[in-house]
DNA sequence: CTATGATTCAATCAATCACTTGAATAATAG
DNA sequence: CTATTATTCAAGTGATTGATTGAATCATAG
């Protein structure tokens, strides 16, 4: 018994570890913490077939990450608990802090330069309430459409040269994305900068900003 | 480049994941963070074969959870970072809270009544001060020996049952073991109590309460 | 009750993993 | 230099995983 309940634990916590080796999970797991989702919103989201969606979630469905209800016809999956994105968390910041691949990957995004520190979430909205920033939201259209931070303009990172012209520059920026695992903010910032505007990320992205109880301009669903 | 270097981004945490989902790398950790170690040590310590417990190990090393450094003709394997306890605690605390098979196991361990609180390294350290506290170590004889609480009682759990008779009925006893990881002393616990002792587990294991730089009785290298 | 549509299951294949065995490397003792 | 000891490498085996395809399930609309 000795032995064998620590055997059997251990087990168990590697059928958590075991859920989150996949990038496709992960993918999965960052669109979840978005907002609950069904499997063929996902599989869009993520590129993934239907079937091989399907597969992964029930996969993360083992490892208890996530439940499934029905609604209609359609099953809609969501994260059972909230430290499944802390622990996500700290897995993004281990892999950075020790692997050199990582970190290099991160580095070309600002091209050699150190990241610029995010901007806090308490700070963004003291900021918003004076009217001294323009916030970016770098996600999809649908998602800008279903929350956003209010007046938050909508880009993409292939739009965003088109959104240049029209920036002013003597005014700071806030990008923000999805989350910590999301890096569209990160290079719209890296290229913002390089034409020279004072920009900035969001530290975390919508759904931590939510959490906070946060100001935020709800769409129709 | 976008979507290719958030590819390659996710790929470097599912290598870390990927690390922590062998039993046998949990068990290579937990040992780690005891103290750096030899190859042959840890083999022995894990029951893993001394080929087997090279090739996790450098599967440990190639996710950068661990470095090692030569001595003499022995390697030696320390974890690359603090930060890596702290992931895998989550991953136990998610893992507890989700899965109802984990969930099981330490029910079982606790006979079906809830787990008593712990006690806090603060509190142990005051009734130490006080006298007022049995301390028993539930670590194998050569890593009490190498360090242990002052006047801490070392005992197996096989061995518990020799030790119940000379142990004092009207006095609080408080029992550690390794760590988080470790479920010794849940079991030493569970069996005292069973016993009608008024038993207790220490929060965390030994490195805890090394770590806040407490009282230590260290023994011969 | 039948048809429809969303999801899951089942079967398959290539790739990877854990483990074992035996040989190869690297540092020290003699 | 040679023998010894600690560790790693290399090759092989059985088991598991991720992805694909097509069939099967299940709740609702008609």
């Amino acid at each position: 018994m000795s032995t064998s309940a620590k055997m059997a634990l251990l087990e168990g916590y590697v059928l958590v570890a075991r859920a989150l080796s996949a990038p496709a999970r992960l993918m999965l797991l960052e669109q979840l913490a978005q907002q609950e989702s069904g499997v063929e919103a996902l599989a869009e989201k993520t590129g993934l077939t239907i079937a091989n969606c399907s597969q992964h979630l029930q996969q993360l469905r083992r490892a208890a990450l996530v439940t499934s209800r029905r609604d209609g016809k359609a099953m809609i999956y969501r994260l059972t608990d909230a430290k499944t994105i802390e622990l996500m968390d700290l897995l993004r910041v281990v892999a950075e802090r020790n692997l050199a691949q990582v970190d290099r990957i991160l580095r070309d995004i600002w091209n050699g330069e150190d990241a610029p520190k995010p901007v806090s979430r308490a700070e963004l909205a003291e900021r918003l309430a004076e009217g001294s920033v323009i916030v970016l939201d770098v996600r999809p259209a649908d998602e800008y459409a279903a929350a956003h931070i209010p007046n938050a303009v909508n880009t993409t990172l292939s739009d965003l040269d088109q959104l240049l012209p029209v920036l002013a520059t003597d005014v700071d920026i806030v990008a923000y994305c999805r989350g910590p695992y999301c890096i569209y903010a990160h290079q719209a910032v890296a290229a913002l900068r390089k034409q020279g505007f004072q920009a900035h990320h969001l530290e975390g992205g919508l759904p931590e900003w939510r959490a906070e109880g946060r100001d935020i301009q709800i769409g129709v669903t």
